[in-house]
DNA sequence: CGATGCGTTGATAACTTTCAAATTTAGTGG
DNA sequence: CCACTAAATTTGAAAGTTATCAACGCATCG
């Protein structure tokens, strides 16, 4: 079953940027709660931002997890290829959003950038460090990392339905992070989509074009799609 | 896309147990670096065992998680019912496992005895007041927490595989666990284990006599299972 | 012994992939 | 800016895989 994508030869290694000497922080401002973006302000004071072309990778699987990393602009893909060449995209990260957090030493996922993207990358002691004087910051890496669980468990739950229901959902989901209304800009192609989805581009494609004939979506450009009947995508939605 | 079970309606809840009173542990036994069984004796001095027969509810889905669960003997699963009445399965829970870790305030998935069983209930708060002292504990807990994400990711792979690839992987994961040599033990039904790999039970049993004719394993009951050719499982396990 | 639940097997239908080709979009050099 | 090539996306037809519907066998339990 070679379905999916295999790894792109055009991805290259890129050395690990040094850190800035990171200060030691003397305070850090705490979101509400903390839960809405957690560590959000306290990242910017100790990383560096770094600019990713296009494609670039920005860590490999089985790689020391060093570093932790925050979307600044741009967009990324984390995956894993399988045995056969296949590859499973893990998740996709827009601004704002966090990834690169391990539990282990190493990297689980590979990540690259869908977009230039520049990312903010902190170091994972630096953070661990202060996690440890501060138990707001230790709360923001459990909230974060409950996030990474459920939206691996989300995942699961997505794999087992149908490819129209898989599309839905997935355009609903965009549609919630990207929150500009009913437009959806996605900066993945339809590769991307269907390594994410579990399917073929073919069928992704097909299943666009039903949904726009069904008058649920618009796609006006491939990487721009209007949802027109949100109800009926809830639906699908199952 | 009604292909999985219903909510057996045979389960019925039960009230959350009285926690023996947790007398503050003075010491506890480290296990070796931690990481083998994670919080493994600690637990055992703070929490009450409890029988649960087979197919009753451990907790539901959206009950405040205030428990977190050891299995003593028998075997757990965890699952959730999609809107249209599927039930996803999220995963099997062995004798020495621990489950129903949460990141919330409640829990994203019901649980349920597979078997007759007995688990130990401990709260969290006492959990979570002696990670704050111990940080063996607080890392125990992270292990845990991150082997919960391995799995949920393990599954997300398994999931956009074949059927006879699923069906081989979930062989090769059991025999790993239980590791009584090559015969494997099926605490759970068909139902069980079509529910955890996204396919319809029917599928799993012709999958599974297909391996037997191929002399890769054989069935010489319904919930047993011998391992004669690993090597061919483990091409199949892509 | 008959009912009941679980598992297997068979035939057919539905869905998704595969292979192929057409079409559109994007990038490049003149 | 246009022409041209390469890449991405869409569409079509056929094949393959899995689900669905139905029947049967087998064991357990009253």
């Amino acid at each position: 079953m070679l379905t999916q994508t295999s790894v792109s030869a055009d991805t290259f290694r890129r050395s690990i940027p040094p850190t800035r000497n990171a200060a030691p922080v003397a305070r850090h401002d705490l979101d509400d709660a903390g839960e809405r973006e957690p560590l959000g302000h306290s990242m910017h004071l100790m990383g560096a931002t770094m600019s990713f072309p296009r494609n670039a990778e920005i860590f490999g699987e089985d790689e020391p997890a060093e570093y932790i990393y925050k979307v600044i602009s741009g967009s990324v893909r984390t995956y894993k290829v399988l045995n056969d060449g296949r590859r499973q995209i893990g998740g996709f990260y827009l601004s704002g959003d966090i990834f690169g957090l391990e539990f282990a030493d190493e990297h689980t996922l590979s990540a690259e950038a869908i977009t230039d993207a520049k990312i903010l990358v902190i170091k994972r002691s630096a953070i661990t460090a202060l996690a440890q004087r501060d138990a707001a910051i230790a709360r923001g890496l459990f909230v974060l990392t409950g996030r990474e669980l459920r939206q691996a468990q989300q995942h699961v739950l997505l794999l087992v339905k149908s490819a129209q229901e898989r599309v839905a959902s997935f355009l609903l989901e965009m549609a919630a992070r990207g929150s500009a209304g009913n437009s959806i800009e996605l900066p993945m192609s339809r590769q991307d989509i269907a390594d994410y989805l579990g399917l073929t581009i073919e069928t992704v494609s097909r299943t666009l074009t039903s949904l726009e004939s069904a008058a649920a979506i618009e796609v006006p450009t491939s990487r721009r799609i209007v949802v027109r009947n949100r109800s009926a995508l809830n639906r699908l939605n199952a």
